[in-house]
DNA sequence: CGTCTCATTGACACCCTTCAAACGAAGTGG
DNA sequence: CCACTTCGTTTGAAGGGTGTCAATGAGACG
């Protein structure tokens, strides 16, 4: 049915970003159903390899299955906004225009579910609760990015660092550790923040005994109720 | 048909960005018809007004008739972060959740329409071109929402106010001045700034020659080409 | 003309950025 | 198995942009 969707990753990444070493194209894809109620391709990207791009037609709409996507828009000179994290269940890719507003790397290695956007509107025509899922999905959507412009505008760094481990750990089921599959850089993105004030607020937060470091990747929320009313 | 509608302004407002003299409540209401299909009640809301508030049930939709209202959310301890600003024609408070996650005030003296959420949702659900509308709607706001992030993650202070300038002067019908109908305080906390650095930026512009301004709603575009390469 | 509110301007402090170097973990080749 | 390389992270020092505090100025209104 359903043969290469046309948005294919970029032979290279424009962007430092990115390494150019580990990026190869979308290996396997198959047939899969999706919770939307529809078929969708499965594919599969590296770690750092380009989904879409900003200005690409948006032929499709994705769903998380394994891995971590971001989402962002990036700036002449390099400046980049890293609008969200996907997680496994997560969709990405809504769009209102026929083109993608913004772009979309995989974090890690990770297997996204590829619907296309045609059958995906006729379904939401004629069928109601689906058009009614979709909506809540870009509501919902709507409402985090509220929350991140507050984050944004109004909170300091070591605030912002709070939140985005409580937010993490709310949406990675673990107890008290969290494993970020992404780097200081994609954080310090998110967050609006550089890389190098995100590492000092780490071990500022640290030294303060409200986590702990292990290795680059491990974190241990030593102290979660310091850390939702710093997240506040 | 539609009797008083459930949200009514609170009696004081809560926080000192609203002018205590200056708030009474919504005085006249009636029956309107909404480009959105449905009849709603017509509600008049005067300058720093509050139209409802976070947590408050969102039994309502709206669509500015005239003026402008504001949708932020706020901290304990007073920072506010201006989401968007609604001109007339814009729906706002649309929500996922029965709750609003935000508050909206008017900035001006206003008009707005309230459409009940119950029937909006029914229509819906029945009519899949309604139901496009509203996710349509939503999109767009996301899709604005996201720039939004890239200013205030990633811009200075000069590039936000070029941004925001611009923006305006395209919502706003008019050649080359723009009346705001803000206060500096308004734009400050949509941008993520102080008034004082919003002030000192304003008259840089115009000491560089790209603006010029007259009292302190008036601005002349005297450079859109350079303000918009700011903006970018 | 006085009062009130908002905007502007100044001086100073500080948080975060910038630039730079050292460190550490992971992978590679000898 | 161990130097070597590489990439990402951490740490340091210095500077700048924006915030804070405070005073002045300008419209709006009575």
């Amino acid at each position: 049915m359903h043969t290469q969707i046309s948005i294919l990753p970029s032979p290279a990444p424009r962007q430092p970003y990115a390494t150019a070493a580990s990026v190869q194209p979308g290996a396997r894809s198959g047939l899969v159903a999706d919770p939307l109620g529809l078929d969708g391709v499965k594919v599969s990207y590296a770690h750092n390899e380009e989904i879409f791009g900003e200005g690409e037609p948006a032929n499709c709409v994705f769903r998380v299955m394994t891995g971590v996507v971001r989402s962002f828009r990036i700036l002449a000179d390099g400046r980049r906004q890293i609008a969200e994290f996907s997680l496994p269940g997560d969709v990405f890719g809504l769009q209102a225009d026929d083109l993608h507003s913004f772009s979309a790397e995989a974090v890690t290695d990770c297997e996204v579910v590829a619907l296309r956007r045609a059958p995906l509107l006729e379904r939401a025509a004629a069928d109601g609760a689906m058009a009614h899922k979709l909506w809540a999905l870009t509501l919902h959507q709507l409402r985090r990015s509220e929350e991140h412009m507050l984050i944004l505008g109004r909170k300091t760094a070591c605030e912002r660092l709070a939140w985005f481990l409580m937010d993490m750990s709310e949406r990675i089921p673990a107890p008290d550790r969290l494993d970020l599959p992404m780097s200081r850089q994609d954080i310090a993105d998110f967050l609006g923040l550089t890389i190098e004030t995100v590492s000092r607020t780490m071990t500022q937060l640290q030294d303060e005994g409200l986590i702990a470091l292990r290795g680059r990747r491990w974190v241990i929320l030593s102290q979660r109720g310091a850390l939702l009313s710093l997240a506040a």
